[in-house]
DNA sequence: CCCGTGCATGATACC
DNA sequence: GTATCATGCACGGGC
């Protein structure tokens, strides 16, 4: 549980006492003085300084920047909406709209901006690849299916993108889920590593699992796989044509992952098979 | 010997 | 031609 609902580097959280963890700045801004402006904190490390300035020169644009930050409890006074910074390899045109939507549609508290988030992204940010095969529109059925799930939890759900199961991805043996890169890069903490890093998602039954984000180098590209799969593609009972769904739950800021199974009839067996 | 991990290769789609 | 992804295979560790 991040208690803050920034999502952050696995290296700079601290643990709490009381269960959960929070990202360093948070903590440090909770400690410090919560009635002082934390870019005046004498201990605050400016690499953990997303003040409302900050945030704003970000969302501007800091190509020195690789985490994508979500940053979800800003002063009110401020009009800083969620921001999401994403790694400046991807396409900043259709970020630009990503954290567009994120940054101004703030007029739908409560309810989910994420029709017109996916409907920006989908249409623009996956023009160029191949990924629209797999990263497409949620459907407003298992989008709906999940949103009941956390609506009385006063949760938003904001789908990020879904993608079909092929045979590999459902082979218990790999217990690995190929992730497409777009996806992986624009939706997902920046992968520094290739051993990468874990990160909890919660299931439709708010059940967290722990998978771990990796990648390897691939053709003068990356390859990003989520492994660890195993237990919840067993759960699940995975198979090839399901439909795995990517989520985040705001304001908390977690990860959810929802699996819906084919629900296209199996195709006929051949007569040549028993019978 | 079995299983998991890591990598390489081929297929496909896009530019 | 290039980028991306699906899949197969080799290697190493554990039982």
């Amino acid at each position: 549980m991040v208690h803050c609902g920034c999502i952050m580097s696995f290296h700079v959280y601290t643990v709490l006492d009381f269960g959960g963890v929070c990202c360093i700045k948070c903590f440090k801004n909770s400690n410090v003085a919560p009635d002082q402006d934390p870019s005046q904190a004498p201990n605050q490390d400016p690499s953990f300084n997303t003040t409302p300035e900050i945030l704003q020169k970000q969302k501007l644009g800091d190509p020195s920047d690789k985490v994508m930050t979500v940053c979800h409890e800003l002063p009110q006074e401020t009009n800083v909406k969620p921001l999401v910074r994403i790694s400046p390899s991807q396409k900043q045109d259709s970020l630009a709209h990503f954290t567009e939507q994120f940054s101004t549609d703030s007029s739908n508290e409560g309810d989910t901006s994420c029709e017109t988030l996916i409907d920006s992204e989908t249409s623009e940010g996956d023009s160029s690849g191949k990924t629209c095969s797999y990263s497409q529109n949620l459907s407003e059925e298992s989008d709906d299916e999940v949103q009941e799930i956390f609506r009385p939890l006063n949760s938003a759900v904001i789908p990020l993108f879904e993608k079909f199961l092929t045979p590999s991805d459902a082979d218990p043996k790999m217990a690995r889920l190929v992730i497409p890169k777009k996806s992986a890069e624009a939706y997902f903490p920046t992968v520094t590593e290739a051993h990468g890093f874990p990160i909890v998602f919660q299931d439709t039954q708010r059940k967290e699992w722990e998978f771990n984000l990796r990648f390897w180098v691939n053709c003068n590209s990356k390859m990003y796989v989520l492994e660890g799969l195993k237990e919840y593609m067993t759960l699940m009972q995975w198979q090839a044509g399901d439909k795995v769904t990517f989520h985040r739950i705001e304001p908390e800021g977690n990860f959810l992952i929802a699996t819906k199974k084919n629900v296209k009839p199996p195709p006929k067996e051949p007569p040549s098979a028993t019978g």
